[in-house]
DNA sequence: TGGCTTGAGTGCCGCAGCGCACAGAGCTTT
DNA sequence: AAAGCTCTGTGCGCTGCGGCACTCAAGCCA
């Protein structure tokens, strides 16, 4: 039911450190168990923890007044929470919900300051992170705009299939229709539609990736901008 | 035709700056004329010049494969073009052209990295202005989603006029339809219902704003939200 | 003056997706 | 074993919007 994770998970961003400047952030975090539901930020509330998923991986929601929220983004080990803070800004743009459960590390927000200023590769990647992450908001907003249902969904499978580790995870329809923020019965028939071509099955929640490749092409080529984007940075 | 301009228009990011070195960025700054339909950034281009604009405004737009572009932001002189240069990004994350005619103060990129070098009080207002626009960009994705054609164009509008520092301005409903992300006709019908009801008044690409705190009710809430996200830190 | 171009109004068809509602299926609880 | 809940399938009517096409009006140019 929750994810198993491989025995060694990196956060790419750290990873990516000088091994001096890397022991000394990692001294001030500890690790933590990210459970799915679980709010790390809350939007336009102070940031007490940077997070760094390992193995969980979480999701950047916005809600707008009466409507179902609707993610803006997802987080593995190739990022982080709490980027913000490289710009000087204590509080969270965005709601923070852990949408895969598995470990993370954390560390205050206090501390990471002080990081912050005795590490300018830190800094650097943060700062890549976050126009990354610029970068990925206006690409999810025009896909969000555009492009249709199974597309969408077949991007959001493998954007989560990258971050689990793992080819299952557990994910209701109606979980799936909140992210996308399409109705419950939408993301059923996609999600069927896809299961019939045979890249997915699931029942009950449990949804296991079956046809990585195949679900790429079907997938909106918001997928592989995304991936680009990173990877022009990192 | 083209806007006309009060004597005094000021980039408000660069009047909060201490007298110092405000005048000193100034120095390395030359004011230009923005023309309707420049092209200042194009999307993942390196960065030549940044842009204060006065009294004319650009808008970010971001294109998807084949479809119309998507405006995802508006800049006028209460922000800037080239704010990623605070993360050390010497390009720009989306196209930007110019809406509405008018002036702008311009600077290079070699010079102004020099300039945040040297003006902390810079970086600073640079930073807190990439955080605004990273919540604007949410709020717009969002907006894009759920909001109805009117209350989006009634926000854009408002968004316009506040930039334009005039009661009328040239746009043709094609043209908001891209930036609205819609059908042209479908602006013909909202705006053909907005000036029923006393709110604009438009000819030929013509348009007057009539009543604007009657505008301010037929938009969406999304217009207050992105004022008071611009306010929390300006 | 007449023709051309551009902006805008309007109508028609088709579709994706919404809101809603109900039914069946599988797991859990007592 | 029965009851209950959760998850998924499915159907119906509606609407906002895309695509398209045609029309008219206003300004522009020769």
């Amino acid at each position: 039911m929750s994810v198993k994770a491989p025995l060694q998970i990196f956060s790419r961003l750290i990873e990516g450190l000088p091994s001096k400047q890397r022991k000394q952030l990692l001294n001030g975090c500890e690790p933590v168990d990210l459970v799915f539901g679980n709010v790390l930020h809350e939007a336009n509330q102070p940031i007490r923890h940077v997070y760094f998923p390992l193995s969980g991986f979480v999701s950047l929601v916005t809600t707008l007044d009466g409507h179902q929220p609707l993610e803006m983004g997802l987080i593995g080990n190739e990022g982080m929470l709490g980027a913000t803070l490289a710009l000087g800004i204590g509080q969270a743009p965005m709601r923070a919900v852990v949408q895969g459960s598995g470990s993370a590390l954390r560390i205050s927000s206090q501390l990471f300051k002080q990081e912050l200023l005795s590490s300018p590769a830190l800094l650097r990647a943060l700062k890549r992170y976050l126009y990354v992450v610029m970068t990925q908001l206006s690409q999810s907003a025009a896909c969000t705009h555009f492009h249709e249902i199974e597309p969408r969904l077949a991007r959001w499978l493998l954007m989560t299939h990258d971050r689990a580790h793992a080819d299952n995870f557990h994910l209701t329809h109606e979980y799936l229709a909140d992210m996308l923020g399409v109705r419950r019965s939408g993301v059923s028939i996609a999600a069927a539609a896809m299961q019939a071509r045979g890249l997915i099955s699931y029942s009950r929640g449990e949804i296991h990736i079956l046809d990585r490749a195949g679900l790429e092409l079907a997938a909106c080529e918001c997928y592989a901008a995304l991936q680009a984007d990173y990877r022009a940075q990192f």
